[in-house]
RNA sequence: UGGGGUGUCGCCAAGUCGGUAAGGCACAAGGUUUUGAUCCUUGCAUGCGCAGGUUCGAGUCCUGCCACCCCAGCCA
């Protein structure tokens, strides 16, 4: 093992795959599959789904499918295939073979047909509710449908014409014949095909039958040779039934089904229904708005696909209930970015500093590092004028000595400039510091003064040369950690100061940033465009992260 | 009152044959620093849901409890 690897937690299921591998089980292959169902967006949830499925099968030199799960046309799309492809190719898995559950249905009919010929499926013509009376409780046995007791022949009679269309939606359904009383209410002969006269975006018209999740899903592993299905805990249950039809089928492939709990992440929803929710609702600004946990919402809040990865691995995979803490999603895109993004200066919230014992028109140009410790990201000018923007949050007419930004009558170093010192303010009417005069120390670019100490260092940007850019700054879309635990209504839950725009100024140089840089605004957190929304002339950033911030504890502690 | 799961530090999570509790995040305290960032150092479970038992020795085995999660779609 490697020492990158052992920075991860190992897990059960690479145990169980290593030890099928030193067996000899399936003449030492592994191939896994990740099977979408095309009706959303991909989440960080699915991508703990996704590292773990595609992981496996290149750790053990294997291959993994894309198959989408297409068997309920009424919620499906092909806008969300192509969605769902290009999130899985951006977080740098390659699928050996795209597949369709769809591409089965001939297969998966003809399997049918044989298993009511062994007479283990039936046709019911229950209506839903009847069904469902039959279905007995968690804690009642469920009794036989009256049509059980249907011959082979009147079954696939009826199946066949259920096929050819002479039926209307809800009038029958095949279901299989295994125990009305099992336990497991999966196992009380499950419904696996019902008529729907729908288009399906696969298959068109083709066909008016389509064959439910449990049915379909262990034959397409099988047929596809699939060693190791790998879902999430709930599907446990349904375990049982996966092997009974394979078993009844005698497929001579036997992928194993392994379950491990789902990813749960604090202050956000995870589930599909709730995010499209959000988005349909106009909640959010599409399925990519930077503060979803859906894959394009990270990619478009700027996460890397490297740091999403790293978290799946950080967080491990077991079969426990899990609510893992942003601070490690922000961890581990701090961690990445760190070393990589260039450092540049933007100021949030602007006020102006005006040098008043500075030469009117003078500029000096400053030639300053991209990165405090790895010179390989090389260097930028920077020009210093007479007048700058500061935030405001980098002053105070006064403060106590922990403060150690700029206070009036006090000096702080404008970072990569000079030492400056606060002389006065001028307000507008609403008592509002509009600008705030200054001096400035010549002896300081580059060293510190002689006698005294400056203890603050603070970014800049300066007035004349540098470019207005919108700024959005990214809170937790609810205010609560466990949202969909809660059980008021997600509207009272959703946090109104999740996005903060702001009107701020960056340095000139930003004008030819990319879409796919990402920078650190020092002192600020990790930025990068909004793919979105911003245009040429009129940049819009969009922060990634902040920076990891002591001296808010200290100020939080302090009041 | 049915079935299936899970319970190891605030969060995540390692923990082969029982041998005397990894690591990450977070947090705290120092040091370096023209980012209150980074980096470095140090600290952080006599304890593994609880109670018994077996054993020289148990998070790991046995018994009994308790808590939490999932399942009653012609959704996946």
């Amino acid at each position: 093992m490697s020492s990158t690897e052992e920075k991860y937690p190992g897990n059960f299921i690479r145990n169980i795959i290593a030890e099928d591998v030193s067996n000899g089980k399936n003449e030492g292959q592994v191939v896994t599959r990740f099977p979408p169902e095309p009706n959303g967006y991909l989440h960080i949830g699915h991508a703990k789904a996704i590292c773990l499925s595609f992981g496996m099968a290149e750790e053990f030199s294997g291959a993994t499918n894309l198959r989408f799960d297409d068997t309920n046309p009424l919620k499906e799309s092909a806008e969300f295939k192509e969605a769902i492809k290009k999130d899985i190719a951006w977080l740098g898995f390659q699928w050996k073979e795209e597949k369709n559950a769809s591409d089965y249905f001939e297969q998966l009919y003809q399997f049918a047909e044989r298993l009511i010929q062994e007479n283990k499926a039936y046709v019911d013509s229950l209506s839903a509710d009847e069904l469902r009376e039959h279905r007995g409780t968690l804690t009642k046995p469920g009794k036989d449908s009256p049509y059980r007791s249907r011959t082979p022949e009147e079954n696939l009679d009826l199946f066949r014409r259920m096929r050819s269309g002479e039926f209307a939606d809800g009038e029958h359904i095949l279901r299989l014949k295994i125990d009305m009383a099992s336990p497991n209410i999966n196992m009380r002969d499950p419904a696996i095909y019902r008529i729907r006269h729908v288009i399906h975006h696969q298959t068109g018209d083709e066909w008016c039958i389509y064959p439910m999740y449990d049915y379909t899903h262990c034959l397409s592993d099988s047929l596809e040779g699939i060693t190791h299905s790998l879902c999430d805990l709930s599907f446990e249950d349904h375990r049982p039934l996966y092997d009974w039809v394979l078993d009844q089928l005698a497929m001579n492939c036997r992928p194993q089904q392994i379950e491990f709990s789902r990813l749960n992440l604090q202050y956000t929803v995870m589930s599909k229904r709730k995010l499209k929710q959000l988005v349909e609702d106009n909640l959010v600004d599409g399925w990519d708005d930077p503060r979803l946990p859906t894959i394009a919402g990270l990619r478009r809040r700027g996460y890397t696909s490297h740091s999403i990865r790293d978290f799946c691995r950080r967080i491990g995979v077991t079969k426990s209930d899990n609510n893992v803490e942003l601070a490690l999603l922000q961890s581990c895109i701090r961690e990445d970015l760190e070393d990589s993004a260039p450092r540049v200066m933007g100021v949030l919230n602007p006020i102006k500093v005006v040098i008043e014992n500075y030469p009117e028109g003078q500029e000096e140009e400053l030639t300053v590092a991209n990165h405090p410790k790895i010179e390989e990201l090389g260097s930028r000018k920077l020009i210093f004028t007479r007048e700058a923007y500061i935030d405001r949050e980098d002053f105070r007419e006064e403060a106590n000595r922990k403060y150690k930004r700029l206070v009036l009558g006090g000096e702080v170093r404008l970072r990569y400039g000079y030492v400056i010192k606060a002389n006065e303010v001028t307000k507008d009417e609403q008592g509002e510091i509009v600008e705030i005069r200054c001096t400035y120390d010549p002896d300081t670019l580059g060293k510190n003064p002689e006698g005294r100490k400056v203890r603050g260092v603070i970014h800049w940007v300066s007035a004349s040369k540098g470019l207005a850019a919108e700024i959005h700054v990214y809170d937790p879309l609810f205010t609560v950690d466990f949202p969909d635990a809660d059980e008021r209504d997600y509207h009272e839950l959703m946090n109104p100061e999740s996005l903060t725009i702001h009107q701020g100024f960056v340095e000139r140089g930003l004008g030819e940033a990319t879409l796919e840089q990402r920078f650190q605004f020092e002192r600020e957190g990790y930025f990068c465009l909004d793919s979105k929304h911003s245009t040429a002339d009129a940049p819009v950033f969009n922060r990634i992260v902040g920076l990891r911030d002591t001296w808010a504890k200290i100020e939080k502690a302090g009041s």
